[in-house]
DNA sequence: AAAACTTCATACCA
DNA sequence: GTGGTATGAAGTTT
């Protein structure tokens, strides 16, 4: 098998904020003493530091780290199998060119009230949070110092679900906000291939990034990864085991609607 | 373009 | 080297 692209240090960077992930966080006071006892409070709560690592190429800029430890990400693993309500039913089929298909993996939607989410032409709205969602939702927020009003949950229930290349909707997307994409069960390869080096005429060489999404682990993707790369995760035929994906985004909410 | 499936050439493994 | 299988890119579809 190829080898796996994991390079760089622990340094970050990204649009909003220069400062590591784990040491920024929503800066809601002026007040310098008082976000100085905030970044001690966040630090507090992970008492073992999370190591980063930096995946960075033409366009594509990434962090990722193992966000729970395996203790902790087998009980959210359990709770969110527990919890999660999928989409069924004609929800769980996408048309293609006329032609029904079911999607192949399940998808759910969970978010601030009124949020949707459209797939493949279909909106459907977003269900409240649930306990175990706002935590993993909070956790991603403290150490990435974003905040996210939407996570759209997709599981894969073995090797053969998969999603097709693609990248994430920007029309509904804040662009510049990054999207948080945290896994639970089976880890899973996940291949990014820039816009420029798909398709027939490939204008240029331009190497896929391809990662492991372990247990407990979160991908953030920063701007402006999305605009130039797709990704896709693709059936491995050898797992059995099913994995639970949530991808936290921040919609923008359309005032025209 | 969308987002699935199918086809086919190549890679990989025992 | 060989055969079976897995993978990934290209083709197809309205």
């Amino acid at each position: 098998m190829e080898k796996f692209v994991t390079r760089g240090q622990n340094k970050h960077s990204c649009a909003n904020d220069a400062r590591s992930p784990q040491k920024r966080m929503k800066l809601e006071s002026d007040e310098r003493i008082k976000e100085e006892e905030e970044e001690d409070a966040t630090l507090a709560e992970f008492s073992h530091p999370v190591p980063w690592q930096k995946i960075e190429a033409e366009d594509l800029d990434c962090d990722y780290a193992l966000l729970f430890s395996k203790e902790e990400a087998d009980h959210l693993f359990k709770q969110l199998e527990e919890e999660v309500v999928y989409s069924t039913g004609e929800e769980a089929k996408v048309q293609v060119f006329g032609k029904v298909y079911n999607i192949p993996r399940k998808q759910a939607t969970y978010g601030d009230a009124d949020l949707t989410y459209t797939y493949s032409g279909v909106t459907r709205l977003a269900f409240p949070w649930t306990p175990t969602l706002e935590y993993i939702r909070d956790a991603v927020t403290k150490t990435t110092g974003h905040t996210f009003n939407f996570v759209l949950i997709n599981r894969y229930k073995d090797g053969q679900d998969h999603i097709g290349e693609h990248r994430d909707d920007e029309r509904e997307l804040d662009p510049l906000c990054p999207i948080a994409s945290v896994s639970f069960g089976a880890a899973r390869d996940f291949i990014f291939r820039h816009r420029d080096a798909r398709g027939k005429q490939t204008r240029r060489q331009i190497e896929p990034v391809k990662l492991e999404l372990a247990h407990g682990s979160m991908l953030l993707m920063n701007s402006p990864t999305n605009t130039f790369w797709y990704h896709s995760l693709p059936v491995r035929r050898k797992i059995t085991l099913p994995r639970i994906n949530l991808t936290f985004r921040s919609i923008v909410v359309d005032r025209k609607k």
